[in-house]
DNA sequence: AATAAGTTGTAAAATTACTACATTTAGTGC
DNA sequence: GCACTAAATGTAGTAATTTTACAACTTATT
């Protein structure tokens, strides 16, 4: 909430002296963060103690923290909202807006994901005897994904974009296996029967999804991710990228769950690559 | 500049004490800027000079004035530094700072791109009579992603995980074609090469990689994106990200430029998707 | 006009930040 | 390994800033 409006609202509640700190404020409120309050009172041409009741009405803890409150309301406003691209944007517009809407969503997601079940998950994973990353559509370049972080990881990783690979390979699972099914909206109907199917053989389904989603019923775990999406593109972006961060936070779980050895292992994976690689130029 | 990020950055001018009071406010920002100098100290079991000293290294004048530029600095939206995931970490932690660290990298890889390459190239993959998206490991899901976004475009869109079929590919490309590769370093061999086959059949070679290197000196443009990566979970994380939201504003800036006859195309292929869904529940 | 409620200022107290200097630590050459 | 130098850190005192307590003043009400 921005205290320079606080101050213009609550003019009326003011009193005569404090009016005048609020419009010497006001007036100039770039100077004021970088005044004592000895100096801003001789500027309202009030006293000291006037100026701190006047940061006590507007619900700080006094001068100091009022400034600060100043300070953070100068630092140019709100910045990531996820605004939508209009028709009539250019180039620097939509690029600017989706940069911001994708961070947007990133907080909005953070803020939504439950750590237990990050660390249920994680649990899981180490444990597991095979992992599997099923999804469709946009979700499947996110289980694409996965499968390129896991497979590092030298665990016995499966990843089919074909819906009846996936069935057969769910149909085949066992106690100590583990499904990761991703899905934006959770109403994907394959994706809800692969659920189904892989709880049938006792496999344990973790579901990237949406709660309360049809296919989030069918899922032992659930990492929710509630993303809004911008539907007027009509085309998934947000929610892909929180799903893929949720993949490397698992990732990252799991190989922090595995210890110190396991990474040293990583780093032999990174180092075998380097033969298909151009040196860096040391220049 | 924001002042949580050149503490980063000059973490390593820092002294040994410094860098406690750094590890401090970098933790729990919000504190910070509510604790005195005395708090802080204690805090980062330093000295209340060492704190000073520490403001004073980051060019403000003195503590109050840091708390100043701090808070300024949260309220910018960008309390987003790029904090590495540590061995002892519990999930609550490197959740958080897995997020906030893609969150870094999407500021800063907005702030790498030039907006006049993304135009050109938004202008290419409208003309052109086919657009192929090749990557490879990690990239690899990001050409995934691209091809399912275009694909609804109605375009002729082609994307091949085997290096030997995009050679193929690439040798059947013609003038009006578009070819864009992605890879973070840019030194993946295969992928270059990729890129001169593409070339000398005079197809129009995009990259989305980091600029000068091999692949971008092979490449007509470079959307180049800059993008600091955690090397030490020998896993590319950010930059995937970075190059996805790319892929978003290339395919936005498609939709534009095709107008809005265009977009209601696209909302048909997205109703035909509701077959294979379940519906939305309304309660 | 008297009184109460509210407002403002003075001066002292308390908190907070800064400076000067002493001590410790680390690095370098012999 | 020792002496010397330079850098880093802490201690203690000082200066500044803010806050509190209370007195003086203003305004409104009967």
């Amino acid at each position: 909430m921005n205290i320079l409006e606080k101050i213009t609202q609550s003019k009326a509640a003011f009193s005569k002296s404090e009016r005048k700190v609020a419009e010497v404020i006001l007036a100039n409120p770039q100077t004021a963060i970088h005044s004592s309050i000895a100096t801003l009172a001789k500027m309202s041409d009030v006293s000291e103690p006037t100026v701190n009741r006047f940061c006590r009405r507007l619900d700080t803890k006094g001068y100091p923290d009022f400034k600060l409150h100043l300070a953070q309301s100068l630092a140019n406003g709100t910045p990531y909202v996820n605004r939508h691209v209009e028709e009539t944007d250019g180039p620097e517009e939509y690029t600017k807006k989706i940069f911001e809407s994708t961070m947007a969503s990133l907080e909005v997601a953070r803020q939504s994901i439950d750590i237990n079940v990050v660390n249920r998950v994680v649990d899981l994973l180490t444990q597991a005897q095979k992992i599997s990353f099923f999804g469709l559509g946009a979700s499947a370049s996110v289980a694409h994904d996965a499968l390129n972080k896991f497979f590092r990881f030298n665990v016995p990783v499966v990843y089919f974009e074909d819906v009846l690979m996936q069935r057969m390979s769910c149909m085949n699972c066992s106690e100590d296996d583990v499904v990761v099914l991703i899905s934006h909206t959770g109403r994907t109907k394959s994706l809800v029967e692969i659920a189904q199917i892989a709880r049938a053989n006792d496999a344990t389904v973790v579901g990237i999804t949406s709660k309360n989603s049809p296919l989030a019923r069918e899922c032992n775990l659930v990492l929710s991710l509630e993303v809004p999406e911008d539907t007027d593109m009509y085309m998934p972006m947000a929610s892909r990228i929180a799903q893929l961060t949720l993949i490397d936070i698992l990732a990252t779980g799991f190989t922090l769950r595995r210890g110190g050895k396991f990474r040293e292992n990583l780093k032999r994976v990174k180092d075998t690559l380097r033969g298909s690689r151009f040196e860096k130029r040391t220049d």
